[in-house]
DNA sequence: TTATTGTCTTTCGTCTACAGTCTACGGCGC
DNA sequence: GCGCCGTAGACTGTAGACGAAAGACAATAA
């Protein structure tokens, strides 16, 4: 045991940087989930290595990253370009999406106890809150954390990398045209917190496949809206 | 156009060997769900890359590639390290493939034309005589083969991306005791063929989930056998 | 005028070298 | 004898350099 004395909780952990590819990783994401990078763009390696200040190396680790995950496409010897998407991906991810969190609202009811049902209560209160006050970039934040909160009930590690995966691609797609969905949403999130405190497996499951399946839904009409 | 006369079909293409990186991950991959690199074993960089005759370059970024789709654990500055697959993670991954198998069932039934179920009779008779043969490569070949064609019926390019990860993570658990499984296996193939011939989608749904649960359960018994 | 060909630039794919960090082992003090 | 510290080795993380393939453009011949 340590005899120091110090708060454990207060270290600072020595704050290392970590990987500089995970960095990279991170940065060029955000570069491409906010527009900065557009679809189809072509990537040059050492335009971004400059850019970022650091050598190609991480760079191309981690494009090789986001090539797997669908967000560039790595043409050989070409380089990388970002992935455009098309309307039938789209539509193919969003019943993916369906599925992935209709699962997991159905364990989550399964095993949730009060303190997660709790939890989503007061996520689903500030969700409210931020579309009373129309911050959209807030709302939609707060609409990932709420399905990720449910990913954490229901308690399977692997359904919750994929659906992480699936979920920040739809929401790529779909966040210029969030805002038309804003309140009808956090609505459709309190029956789906009554159906998990409730421990209704069925119910749950159906409300968040309609959940989801609404999304869909505004996703399609909004191209010709 | 082209005055050379050459017939079209008939070009080599001129093979090229296509990006190092790739053969690297495909033999890697290969030394991992054939159990020549055991779980928990350190790779390091420089043997793999003595041994395969490359530099340390391509089986990085094979490395990395294998620690996002689950194969190998990355710990910082120490290394790759094959992955140890747990009871739990198992479960998770065989419920997830639950979920993705019955889908793609769904949708097959949805869309299937009858070349399609053709083609799925044929590789389910081919099945039957390898079963026969006692040959059980064969037999998880063409198991995979058959589910692989399944998802290519239903139309949905993201699920099955996925589903062929973690069917292959699966079989890699599950190959030590996929003799058990033999024979009735392909009985259930039938009955999905059947379903999906009918364009029932409900029951294919149903059919192959019981079909992945029983793959489950007799994951399970192996344990206490 | 059009098609072809040769060259040239750009960018990727791979290799080699160096610095930082973690682990293991041996020596030293208690 | 036991535990701690220092040192050495090994491996990874990052950087920089070289060779090769693909695409663009201009010059030339039909």
């Amino acid at each position: 045991m340590l005899s120091t004395g110090l708060p454990q909780g207060a270290v600072p952990k020595l704050e290392r940087p970590g990987p500089l590819r995970d960095r990279v990783y991170e940065a060029l994401l955000e570069l491409i989930t906010t527009r900065a990078l557009q679809p189809g763009q072509h990537l040059v390696e050492s335009e971004l290595a400059g850019h970022l200040g650091v050598s190609r190396q991480p760079v191309r680790e981690a494009l090789q990253r986001l090539n797997t995950e669908g967000w560039v496409d790595l043409r050989p010897a070409q380089g990388a370009f970002v992935h455009e998407p098309t309307e039938e991906e789209a539509d193919q991810l969003l019943t993916v999406r369906t599925l992935l969190e209709a699962e997991a609202a159905r364990l989550a009811a399964a095993h949730a106890g009060s303190p997660g049902v709790a939890a989503l209560e007061e996520l689903c209160a500030e969700g409210e809150k931020a579309v009373a006050a129309d911050d959209v970039d807030g709302a939609v934040a707060l609409n990932a954390a709420f399905h990720a909160k449910i990913m954490e009930l229901a308690g399977n590690a692997v359904l919750a990398e994929l659906a992480g995966q699936v979920d920040r691609r739809v929401r790529w797609y779909y966040t210029p045209v969030a805002r038309q969905r804003g309140k009808q949403s956090w609505v459709e999130h309190r029956g789906l917190i009554a159906a998990i405190a409730d421990r209704d497996e069925q119910r749950a499951t159906v409300l968040m496949r309609e959940h989801t399946e609404h999304t869909r839904r505004s996703y399609h009409e909004r191209q010709r809206g």
